[in-house]
DNA sequence: CAGTATCCATTAAGATACTG
DNA sequence: CAGTATCTTAATGGATACTG
């Protein structure tokens, strides 16, 4: 269940490559990192394909490791937010050049995004 | 065997966590940026406790990638090396700051340094 | 030296179904 | 709403023996 991790590590990258290796973990930072914060649903929402599962793994990984912060409200039914912590949000400030890389190198290679799922039309809420 | 990879991506660090995700990876790259030009068996020297099989896997991915060349000498008994592309250069570089928070988090959390393996004191070369 | 080829163990991830 | 609990499958990594 990934207990705590610590390393050992080489070095700083491979410290934090370990804390961000998880198929939705730097989606998860970015979703938080541009909306502020955040309800469990809405991340959901924000990350099509992702599982209930992973999404709860990775988000309890993620507060372990002190980038996120979670927030629940004692309410019927239950509300909980998550947010970045000051740790989450300068990992996304560390996490830009590469994401600058990498939209580049979708460019070079012709790499298609991910289809968003289209917000479904019929079926408005009254 | 990893075929390909191409996206779809959600972003670009989704597309740059694609190339850089392998256990040995990062390191390669690390290693690599730092000798300038490695050969197979100081990579492996480099980096101890991967197998093999990784390492080759995870150098042809690269490879495939555009990040790292492989300059094969027609001699025997055989010689490869290996170095960055300019691609490969433009990625350390985009990982440099993640290195730097992640040396933080370490100091942080008290992680260990992974052992480095001592150098053999008798048994030299003559 | 620089790999291949197998086989096996571990881990990560996904699909449901169910609950306070 | 925000999760748990299981079960199953896929991906990843590792050990070892062998080769041009």
């Amino acid at each position: 269940m990934a207990t705590t991790r610590q390393g050992p590590y080489f070095c700083g990258i491979d410290a934090a490559m370990d804390v961000v290796s998880g198929k939705w973990k730097v989606l998860i930072l970015w979703e938080l990192h541009h909306h502020g914060t955040r309800r469990f649903a809405e991340l959901r929402r924000g990350l099509p394909g992702v599982s209930e599962k992973m999404l709860v793994q990775h988000l309890r990984e993620l507060e372990e490791d002190g980038l996120v912060h979670r927030k629940v409200y004692a309410e019927v039914p239950p509300k909980v937010e998550y947010r970045l912590t000051e740790h989450g949000v300068a990992l996304n400030t560390a996490l830009e050049p590469l994401g600058t890389w990498g939209t580049e190198r979708m460019r070079r290679i012709g790499a298609t995004k991910v289809p968003v799922a289209p917000a479904p039309v019929s079926r408005q809420p009254s």
